[in-house]
DNA sequence: GAGTTTTTTTACCCTAGGTTAAAAAATAAG
DNA sequence: CTTATTTTTTAACCTAGGGTAAAAAAACTC
C-alpha cells in the first residue's frame, strides 16, 4: 500500500478506486458541452484523463473571462465551492471531445484515511495549484500582455492552439481586438 | 492527540512543538526589516504571531512589487522556493516590529507523520492560499483598480492602513500616482 | 523644532489597451 | 460547392493608467 508517486495521477485514481471501491464516476463531454454550469454547487473534482477543458466567469459586463485551462492528466474544479461549499461561479466547458472522472469530497476522505502517502500527493497536488496561480499574479503585475501571449503560446501549445482567440484574449486580461493587434505586431 | 482544529493556529503549533520535541525557532524582527531575502533558497514556513510583513518582488525594471500581505495568525512563505526548492524570488519585510515562528519541511513532515488529522490542517492552509491567490486573478481581471482599492480598504484595514501607498499600489497593479488620483476622485 | 529625508500629491503629455463598428476570413451546415 | 454563422482582423476614436518631474505634505533626526 506503499505510493512512491509524487502526483495524483490517473493511475492511481484508477488503483484507489480498486482498492477502496469507490466507484468513481465517469463523463464524456463533446466539445462545447458545459461540463459545470455555475450558479450551484461544484460537487466534483475532475480529473481530465482526455482532451482540453477550459473554466470561465463572465464579467459585471456579461463578457467570458477563461480562468485557466486544464489538459490531459491534470485535475480541475471550483476551490471555493468544492473545497469550501460555496455557490460556484465557474463554468467548464470541453474546448474539444473530453473524457473526465469525478471524484467527490467523500471519495478524497476516505482515500486520506486509507492510504498511507495519500496526504503528501494532495498537498502536493493543491501546493501545484498555489504556485501556478500566485506565479500568475506575478505575471501579470510584472509582464506586458504581449510577452505573457508568446510564453503561453510557447509553453502550452497544444492547449492555446485549440483554444479560440478570445478564450486566449480574457485569460490575458485583455479584449480579442487587442491581442489580434499584438498577434499582428508580432508578425511584422 | 485528536485535533478537532480546522486551521494552522499558533495553538497547534505550540502544542506539536510540545509534543515532538520540534525546537521551532523563533525570529523577531523590527519596522523596516527584512525577514526572507530573494536570491536563496527559502527554508522556512514564517508564521507571524505579531505585525505585518510584506512579501515583494521586482519588476524588470527594478521597481518593487508587493505580492501579498500577512498580518497577525496568518503564515507566509515563497511556495515555489519552499515546497519545490526553486531560488526564492520574493523578499519579505517586517511592516511593523514582528514576531515569527519559522517552520521547516522536516519540521512539517514530522508533524504530518506523527499527528492524525494535521494532514487535513495542511490541506486546508494550502487549499486557503489557493483560493486567495484564484480570486485574486479574478478580481484583476473583472474589477478596476478603484473598486479592488475600495474592497482592500473596507476588508483589511488593519493591514493597509500600516502600509505604505508604494505598496498598496503595486499589489493592485498600479503606480502610487495612479493610486493617489483614485483617491482624489473618491474624496471628491 | 529646524532641517533632512521620505512619502504623497499634482500636472503634463504619452501609450497600451478599450469601445464600437464593420470587413475579412474561417468554419459549419445544407 | 454555396450559404449561413462564427471567429478574427482592421480601423477610428476614447480612456485608464504610465512616465517624468516637481511641489506639497508627512515623517524622521539631531
Amino acid at each position: 500500500m506503499v505510493n512512491t508517486d509524487k502526483y495524483v495521477s490517473l493511475d492511481n485514481i484508477l488503483k484507489w478506486d480498486k482498492i477502496l471501491n469507490l466507484k468513481i464516476a465517469t463523463l464524456s463531454a463533446k466539445k462545447g458541452e458545459l461540463i459545470l454550469e455555475h450558479g450551484f454547487k461544484c460537487d466534483y473534482f475532475y480529473f481530465v484523463s482526455k482532451g482540453i477543458v477550459r473554466a470561465y466567469y463572465y464579467d459585471l459586463e456579461g463578457n467570458e473571462v477563461t480562468h485557466w485551462f486544464t489538459s490531459e492528466n491534470m485535475l480541475i474544479t471550483s476551490p471555493d465551492s468544492f473545497f469550501r461549499n460555496k455557490e460556484n461561479i465557474v463554468n467548464i466547458e470541453a474546448l474539444e471531445d473530453s473524457e473526465l472522472y469525478l471524484i467527490t469530497r467523500n471519495q478524497i476522505d476516505t482515500i486520506l484515511e486509507n492510504i498511507k502517502g495519500a496526504d503528501k500527493l494532495f498537498l502536493n497536488l493543491i501546493i501545484d495549484f498555489t504556485i501556478t496561480f500566485s506565479d500568475r499574479v506575478r505575471s501579470i503585475h510584472t509582464e506586458s500582455a504581449e510577452y505573457r501571449y508568446i510564453k503561453l503560446i510557447q509553453k502550452h501549445p497544444n492547449i492555446f492552439n485549440k483554444a479560440k482567440l478570445s478564450h486566449i484574449a480574457s485569460y490575458l486580461g485583455i479584449r480579442v481586438q487587442s491581442l489580434s493587434r499584438i498577434r499582428k505586431r508580432l508578425i511584422s
